[in-house]
DNA sequence: TGTATAAATGTTATCGATATCAAAAGCAAG
DNA sequence: CTTGCTTTTGATATCGATAACATTTATACA
């Protein structure tokens, strides 16, 4: 039965125990001066009561929420999950609670979202790429709390980033396609008008191939920015259609580059002999395909951890912070048996 | 730089418009009466100010927190993902907002979030499964909101439930396993005291072969729960050692059929003419592997679809819920190449 | 034993928005 | 222009915990 009679209150276990409620709120949390008797005796009337303590208006009172607000574009992907796990792993000691939104690539989801997070008033914010609304910027450069950019190395950051550069990362494999010999080179993107970073591991495709004089026009945009595998089935069948003599193909993610390579299978060609496809993202099925797929490692879980490490030490900022502003992390090629 | 000034509270806006605070804060939410002249000054002194509604002054003091809490064993699987996904998906509307947690497949760890939780004072939470500790389970009942498990049946449902038989599920596999002739049938699975939902799977193994008058010892259990694909890899492979006549092979998940697969492949073994692998939960990847794996789609999505229903019922709740506790979902055999 | 100091507990004010009730303003109809 | 109604706005108390300060009790040491 849906019990709508009112929950017990700190003053009801002061009561109940004998004491005031300061001593109460004390004895709940660890750390402070109460007495052993006295922390047993509430403890025990705390139980009797099914008291749990009302975080809403803790955090009102106190001032402080205990979360960090982290804001992905899909949840339903490999790599971002790898870093806001990392990410509240990295937090969990510090008892921060993290509180996820995800924005399936699109900006004014995103500055919906944003607004939503900062009305619970975390003490930390984390976003997604460089990429966001006037007012949404606006919304986190006047948050008053530290604010982290991730997966990107925007030209005008806010506050803080831990990033790479998804163009030099991309660049990685072109030039380890082109260092093999292939010159007919390809690439599988998504919607580069929702996906910034997308769009510039295309940006790392056209440098690579204008820098060694090659064409770049091999090229297929899927409509899916929430990137799953058949894009990548689909992408592959418009290059080999329009270019059957390619060579060499990479795909924005790995999970297109599974799509592509299993189609390739099914239209009775071999990876990598006949054709060469790599991936973006090191994500775990890329290991275990056969052909195990090549792809750029860009430290997903590494910038969950470095962030939280961001974060911890801003808050506990005694005076100036020291640390860079800006963290990169190394992106690097994983050689494998697709190309 | 760090904006340590205050935030600027409702009384600075009605200030700044020349009206009371209250005005303010029906200005600020649709559906009030508030003029129109009035709202449009109030509005241009919030944005003025760079004005955020503090939801937690408000949550506090409405006595409403305006979200539901769920908890997943894993952030990092693709079939919670779909169930949350639905789940928030269906409650956006409903202006309540999703707090995530995942327990990994811990029922302490589950207890230690579902109090966390609890603190914030959702208005309906879900968990996965009927498998918690004693005091999780009384936390629950005493929350004095709306508790509904998912992802399983539970003989004892603490309230309401969304969910269907595993142990049913599992055998639907080994019946097609059965119907097409094989008698020599084996499992892959994980820790089955963490994870309950894979024990009824493997249940459902036991079950079946005994009711056809055959053997279940070939099994092989692996370490991770967090289901991933190395384990089906080693698992398949410690089965053939064993058991080098073995025809067929259920894996707890797609995940684990996926290592299975691909290392059936590696081992020189065509799946599914030398030996036929299912797996569970209807992964994408599964679809676009080759061959493509026959799985059980449980309808992730449809879970979590009709929790969140289920939960705007509950909410809206004028007199008493007419709608069943339990609502069970149909789990379907996906017939593809690989059994 | 008495004083100094530390530890334990209590009192009061307060965080910022909203519910509730009260008052003022706007408006229609006689 | 006045009565009676609706719409809009305001004043005040309040949610439950905690910060800050005040007080009492315990402990140490001369």
């Amino acid at each position: 039965m849906r019990n709508k009679t009112k929950l017990p209150t700190m003053a009801d276990v002061a009561n109940l125990a004998g004491v005031s409620s300061m001593t109460v709120s004390r004895a709940l949390k660890p750390d402070t001066s109460v007495s052993k008797a006295t922390r047993e005796k509430i403890q025990k009337a705390a139980d009797e009561l099914g008291y749990v303590l009302d975080t809403r208006a803790s955090e009102f009172s106190s001032g402080k929420s205990g979360f960090v607000a982290i804001t992905i574009p899909s949840i339903n992907n490999g790599n971002f999950a790898d870093t806001v796990k990392a990410f509240s792993d990295g937090l969990v000691e510090q008892d921060l609670q993290v509180l996820l939104g995800y924005t399936n690539y699109h900006v004014d989801r995103e500055e919906q979202l944003v607004e939503q997070l900062l009305k619970k008033r975390p003490e930390a914010i984390v976003v997604t790429g460089g990429m966001h609304t006037d007012r949404c910027r606006l919304l986190l450069e006047n948050s008053g709390i530290p604010v982290i950019e991730t997966w990107d190395v925007p030209e005008k950051p806010i506050d803080h980033v831990v990033g790479f550069s998804n163009l030099q990362a991309s660049e990685l494999m072109f030039e380890h396609f082109i260092a093999q010999g292939h010159k007919k080179i390809g690439f599988i993107g998504g919607d580069n008008a929702r996906d910034s970073r997308g769009r510039d591991r295309y940006l790392g495709f056209c440098n690579t191939m204008e820098k060694h004089g090659l064409a770049s026009d091999r090229v297929s945009f899927q409509e899916l920015a929430p990137f799953s595998m058949e894009p990548g089935a689909s992408g592959i069948q418009s290059i080999m259609k329009e270019w059957p003599d390619t060579e060499a193909v990479m795909c924005v993610s790995d999970l297109i580059a599974f799509g592509a390579i299993t189609e390739c299978q099914r239209m009775g060609m071999n990876v990598p002999d006949d054709i060469k496809i790599g991936g973006f993202g090191a994500y775990e099925l890329g290991q275990f395909l056969n052909p195990s797929i090549t792809t750029i490692d860009v430290g997903a879980a590494q910038i969950g951890k470095f962030a939280a490490e961001k974060i911890i030490e801003l808050l506990s900022d005694d005076g100036d912070t020291k640390s860079a502003k800006i963290v990169k992390t190394e992106p690097i090629l994983i050689k494998r048996q697709s190309a």
